[in-house]
RNA sequence: GCGGCCAUGGUGUAGCGGUUAGCACAAAAGGUUGUGGACCUUUCGGUGAGGGUUCAACUCCCUCUGGCCGCCCCA
């Protein structure tokens, strides 16, 4: 019958004229009909699957996120993908690269537009005022783990939906805050084993931005001949963003143009000085990036980035941040400093990978239960059951018949023993046991059987964690 | 959003205007019916979708879909 399937699929080639009209899939009710639509359902553009194999890199880093975090005193907190348009035309920036072209927005029934978060600072800030935290004890601290989305073209390591961990500090402005903040995420690059550079870098306030934003359209206004065409167009819209343009032309004019430290005003420039004397202290070290500029409006004074350290220009941020003292009260809050961090959860497991970072070993069965007959599989199936109970990793392949795939497979899950269970060990009440490494085997009272196998796993040293398997069938960990 | 490259079984790949579309890995079954990762045999499974050119298209052209690279921007 497969055959007649296949032929069916190639005969009815030949209509030619009369095109038949595009058919939309929903369209075929007709289940007799012999073309089937070929087209198999894949991921939208921009979004994929996180397989099994790739699982223990996002635990790991997940863990590692949570967990640093919390020492550090912060709390998890867990946000709607979805807010309301405007939040983020308000906090990001309506002038901004994600606003105007990156949001991922729809209509909901109702017509009202929504969009997928394209970062989690927005959300924090609203909640944070829609809550009243403002009443509670001062900094607000939080973390979250979760997708983001922006609506641009897929690229390796660049999604449409891709996941941060986002932590903020609101309702303390004190300096303090930017470096331990920073402190934290470079204790957590450690952690991980990838050697990273911290780019610092101040952006000032309001009192002092529009002085220094001047003076440097003064600079480039001299040189706008050397600029490149985008850097002539942000000249006009974003000058800050000028100093990070990567063109050979522009990078050479932004090494004599005006730095912002020298036209901070006297609060800006003691705030950026004290945060570098604790980042000094605290023996953390940082690269001073005169050109650092991040692409949201919402940031004031301190800005930062972790780049790979071998990347010399930052075209792998693996994480960024800095403070925004301006954005609860934009959302029409009263004023509330804050300082926060994003990271990019794919860049950094694509930097992982590429370092080659060791991962915890992926805790593997430790005992494989083999059954042979029906009676046989339902006493296996009890057993699995009171193994696991007692805290046993046990493995089994109950829909396989014979003994020796299932030998194969305990061998391939590195089990220490395999318990063996056929028609003779019922009637006469017994298991095998089954060394796997030695290839020795005794036979068992099955009343025992938890007893012993506990007291065997107990006895000897754990064998030594090798990949992670793939594990089929019934698995318990 | 702009420019470019690409698309062959689950994965990685070979090839050609007319072939039974080849190979490797993976998967499944078997190798005297109760025992191991090796080996052997067999099986499963593919030209992304739609249209066009042609006697003939996996191959050439167009559209769509998706991926990748550069730009933009970021994480």
């Amino acid at each position: 019958m497969e055959k007649k399937e296949k032929q069916d699929k190639m005969k009815p080639k030949k209509v030619k004229h009369v095109a038949p009209a595009l058919t939309h899939p929903a369209d075929i009710t007709d289940v007799t009909a012999p073309v089937r639509n070929k087209r198999l359902p894949q991921t939208v553009r921009g979004f994929r699957d996180i397989l099994p194999e790739e699982q223990p890199y996002w635990r790991y880093l997940t863990a590692a996120c949570e967990q640093i975090a919390e020492t550090y005193g912060f709390q998890p907190i867990t946000l709607p993908m979805v807010e309301a348009t405007s939040l983020f035309e308000r906090a990001v920036g309506k002038v901004t690269d994600i606003v105007e072209k990156e949001m991922f927005s729809f209509a909901d029934q109702g017509g009202e537009s929504l969009t997928l978060r394209p970062e989690p600072t927005a959300g924090m800030a609203r909640a944070y005022l829609q809550h009243g935290l403002v009443n509670q004890p001062q900094p607000v601290k939080w973390y979250l783990i979760g997708p983001m989305f922006r609506y641009q073209r897929p690229q390796y390591g660049r999604q449409r939906q891709f996941h941060q961990w986002g932590c903020e500090i609101i309702g303390e402005g004190h300096p303090t805050m930017d470096a331990t903040l920073m402190l934290m995420l470079m204790n957590l690059f450690q952690t991980l084993g990838l050697p990273v550079a911290l780019q610092v870098n101040t952006i000032g306030d309001k009192e002092c931005r529009p002085a220094y934003r001047r003076v440097l359209l003064e600079y480039y206004r001299n040189h706008r001949k050397e600029l490149c065409e985008d850097c002539e167009r942000r000249l006009a819209k974003n000058p800050l963003r000028v100093l990070d343009c990567k063109e050979e032309g522009c990078r050479a004019l932004r090494a004599n143009a005006p730095q912002f430290v020298d036209h901070l005003c006297t609060p800006c420039r003691e705030h950026f000085m004290e945060m570098l004397e604790y980042l000094d202290d605290l023996d953390v070290p940082y690269v001073l990036n005169p050109h650092l500029v991040r692409g949201l409006d919402y940031y004031t004074r301190t800005v930062f980035e972790v780049w790979a350290a071998d990347d010399e220009e930052g075209k792998t941020a693996l994480a960024g941040g800095g403070r925004y003292d301006d954005l609860i009260t934009e959302l029409g809050g009263r004023p509330t400093p804050a300082v926060g961090l994003g990271l990019g959860m794919e860049t950094t497991i694509l930097k992982m990978k590429e370092r080659e970072v060791p991962l915890p070993p992926t805790p593997r069965p430790e005992v494989f239960i083999a059954q042979l007959s029906q009676p046989a599989r339902k006493k296996a199936m009890q057993l699995f059951e009171e193994l696991r109970k007692s805290d046993v990793r046990v493995a089994a392949n109950f829909s396989k018949d014979g003994l020796k795939p299932q030998m194969e497979m305990a061998a391939r899950l590195g089990v220490r023993y395999t318990i063996i269970i056929g028609q003779k060990e019922i009637v006469d009440h017994t298991v095998i046991i089954r060394d796997m490494e030695a290839g020795m085997q005794e036979t068992f009272d099955f009343k025992k059987i938890i007893g012993i196998v506990k007291h065997k796993l107990e006895e000897e040293i754990p064998v030594v964690h090798t990949e992670a398997p793939i594990l089929h069938d019934a698995t318990s960990t």
